[in-house]
DNA sequence: ACCCAGAATGAATGAATATTCATTCTTCGT
DNA sequence: ACGAAGAATGAATATTCATTCATTCTGGGT
């Protein structure tokens, strides 16, 4: 009955694989950028913790350093992600062609900005966590910005678009355009704090 | 050159007396909240500390803990007593009746909520930092939510006279009213990542 | 079959921080 | 004046957590 034996030691039963296991460098980042969103969106961005992280991506404590510098970093590139992920989405609707429709467009970009389910929650959530730090620190102000600018262009183009075709008079794109986004963002946050279903609807009915 | 020569020890000039003064608890308490809200605004709510705070509020660590339990308790009054300002303010300007005009009285609404100047910026911060916490703590879920109900029904019943009043057709209350308060929401969203000043004509026009 | 570069681990370390409480100081009632 | 009630202080404590790094382990290259 020697450890040396060279059997399968495997005590604990159904307890996933204990095997060490050696993936790419850009898989373990995703994996721990996977594992930092679940546990931002249960546990909130001021209690999170290097343990928690790394336990919920089953990994060991050092490995977060280890690709990521440290644990700001990791955060960084965290939000940088979901940034990334989100604005990418919308300006892949609106200047894609496969839809010619520009109010059809308009309503698949409004299905992909108020998608249910619960990986869409866990990314509100990371997202308006970011929001709230936001004011304190200039490097989330600066990677949201960014983007976000990027992005509001693409729909200031859509809505100018959609005017000149519908031929309406006395509206401004811009202004549109940043009431627009507005609107989503305090559904959004509507819908983190008051859950409710009746918003989809509402949002559709006033954004004509 | 004893130290015991009982003579005044004011090594510092010009940096505040020195001597301890015995306030109201109520007193303190506010002190200690509007210390909290200034730091908040400045560091974030995940960088907060209590020596921070006391420090801010030129008191003692250990005072904190005097008149609140615990740094929990701090955070949780500080947000009630916000969440309380911000739509108690709200609620005195649309149940109030010296402004007999409902459209006026939608515009003071506006005022109040597009308010500039250092505090009011503040303030949004704070909230802010707790709406992205909220999604991980039903503490601050509730707080927000009680307010928040009260306040939208009110606004609802606002849009209910102005809809009567002005004889529109085919608009609900309260879609326009959570469109409106979502609105104003994303706006401040805005305004805290991106500072602009053309936002509040903006927000006007949309809100007809 | 066997090496070894470097990926992964986790115990150890040190820094930061909430909370406690023995002590000091103020004020107010007498 | 004086003394007591209790407000305020801040050094000390215990805990929590990011980061380090000596060691172990893997898998591809030879």
């Amino acid at each position: 009955m020697t450890d040396t034996s060279g059997a399968v030691v495997e005590a604990l039963p159904d307890t996933g694989s204990k095997r060490r296991q050696i993936r790419p460098k850009a898989e373990r980042r995703q994996q721990l950028i996977d594992a930092t969103i679940r546990c931002i969106a249960q546990h909130g961005l001021s209690a999170i913790t290097m343990q928690m992280v790394t336990r919920e991506a089953g990994l060991s404590v050092g490995i977060a350093n280890l690709h990521f510098e440290s644990k700001d970093n990791l955060l960084k590139e965290t939000l940088r992600f979901v940034a990334e992920e989100y604005h990418g989405g919308q300006i892949e609707i609106m200047e894609g062609e496969e839809i010619p429709d520009l109010g059809e467009r308009l309503d698949a970009l409004l299905d992909f900005q108020l998608g249910r389910g619960v990986t869409q929650r866990q990314k509100m959530s990371v997202w308006f966590a970011y929001y709230g730090e936001a004011g304190a620190r200039p490097v989330y102000q600066k990677i949201v910005s960014t983007v976000d600018r990027l992005a509001a262009q693409k729909l200031e183009a859509l809505f100018t678009d959609i005017i000149r075709e519908g031929g309406y008079q006395d509206v401004d794109a811009r202004e549109l355009a940043t009431g627009y986004s507005a609107l989503i963002d305090g559904l959004h946050l509507g819908l983190l704090v008051t859950p409710r279903e009746l918003s989809k609807r509402r949002a559709r009915a006033v954004a004509r």
